[in-house]
DNA sequence: AAGTGGTCTAGACCACTAG
DNA sequence: TAGTGGTCTAGACCACTTC
């Protein structure tokens, strides 16, 4: 069969831009959607190029594209799965506080508040929501190697996460953007991470036992989910004495 | 023709791994040894194809790989070129200090020093030299906005920049990933990075116009080329009053 | 018109997982 | 043994660049 004659495909498929970025779209908005959640497998390449009335190439070379975007993950003999933030996957896709020396730590998370608000200025801005719209506030206190090492201020939209409690956020037994996606469908897609380095002072340094004038690494991070969509405003205030921020650019592989 | 009956071809593919992954390998190997240098073509697909005796579509998926990880540029109706440090692609892909607003904006860089000396153990062991091995350090002033906001100090081995001096270093008209590349044939692939917070004193703190104690962002980079090996060292100190370090995590372009 | 990369097809066989 | 993803082929046509 020539390339050009496409037999009949039940989904529409809006041509002036290539199948397998049709074929992408419709999958992402599948994830998006909730129709296959996390830890689930999508149909295998065969029914989908029979759904789409594609060739199995052009499913493969759309997955391939969410694969590498973090949104889907192969097995080999059993599937392709939508990603699950369970298994610490994102925990060091999205945590990059490391010892001095490099070593990864696992971080010991203690709610030190949990509050109810309205959004100000600035939460508004990051959050893509209008001014008083209503936000909880949370702020916990990481400790590394048994010391209070991070102390993290989390704004999040209220209505995005209807019915979320204290007792619901603390009783989390993996990350928190693993909360969001097991309860609340929220898939984050990446991070907006913008440092700065600060003194510490007042409740801050009283968490992290440090004296006020103490220089604090301060990451604001906005966590993104699909449409670009903001869902989480974080302002971390991190002691670097023994610990630091890591981070690699480039994908190159060794040859 | 079926899949298992290869032709013969000049270069042998080692099998046990794929050959779009053999491919790979000759194909960085030629650009690491210089065979097609910074900005040229490599040849067309089907050449490739020819010369390796494997279909083009393998060819594809090897450049593809390349292609994403920065070593090689498609041009459509061109070529397939060797990526170039010019035109600014490495300035925003290594330098991520924006104005607290996120504007981009290009420094202004003057060098306030260019010495020679031998590495100390902490050199030593980031550039995976020996101790005492011959080393340039270089003290860059960089200015935003007609400020001062960043002292850069870069430590390289010598050994692998024969006949820099000062006035070559200093003329330059591009970014210093560039002059390694034009002059050197050294392509920086990747970036290693540590942030920490630290206090502004001495001599960092006159040149950017600061009190002691002034909270200043530090930067710990280590720049890596081809077979993982590290070319330059470089201690950077922000002044984030009104700059931030920027940065994003997670592929994920909207759907 | 010729040459390049970009998209897409149809089908083969291999490697892995499960019942 | 059946079903899944992984690799690879051979060839078609399209879109872009250059002459």
């Amino acid at each position: 069969m020539p390339a050009t004659a496409r037999s009949a495909r039940p989904p529409v498929l809006t041509p002036g831009r290539p199948l397998y970025e049709e074929v992408r779209a419709h999958l992402t908005e599948g994830v998006a959607a909730g129709r296959w959640k996390a830890g689930e497998a999508i149909p295998s390449e065969a029914d989908l190029a029979a759904h789409f009335g594609v060739a199995i190439g052009t499913i493969r070379k759309a997955v391939d594209s969410l694969v590498a975007q973090g949104t889907l993950l192969r097995r080999q003999g059993k599937g392709t799965f939508v990603t699950a933030h369970d298994g610490r996957r994102l925990m060091f896709h999205f945590f990059h506080i490391v010892g001095a020396d490099g070593a990864k730590a696992y971080p010991e998370v203690r709610t030190a508040s949990f509050e109810r608000g309205r959004a100000d200025a600035a939460e508004a801005a990051a959050l893509a929501i209008v001014r008083d719209e209503r936000v909880i506030r949370i702020r916990n206190v990481l400790s590394l190697d048994g010391r209070a090492v991070i102390v993290d201020d989390i704004t999040l939209p209220a209505a995005l996460f209807p019915g979320l409690t204290e007792r619901i956020f603390t009783a989390r037994d993996n990350t928190i953007y693993h909360l969001f996606q097991s309860r609340y469908g929220i898939n984050v897609l990446r991070t907006d991470e913008r440092l700065r380095a600060t003194l510490a002072s007042g409740p801050t340094a009283a968490l992290l036992g440090l004296p006020a004038g103490a220089p604090l690494l301060e990451i604001r991070r906005v966590a993104i989910t699909f449409r670009d969509r903001p869902v989480e405003l974080r302002v971390s205030r991190v002691n670097t004495a023994s610990h630091v921020y890591h981070n690699t650019f480039g994908k190159g592989e060794a040859i």
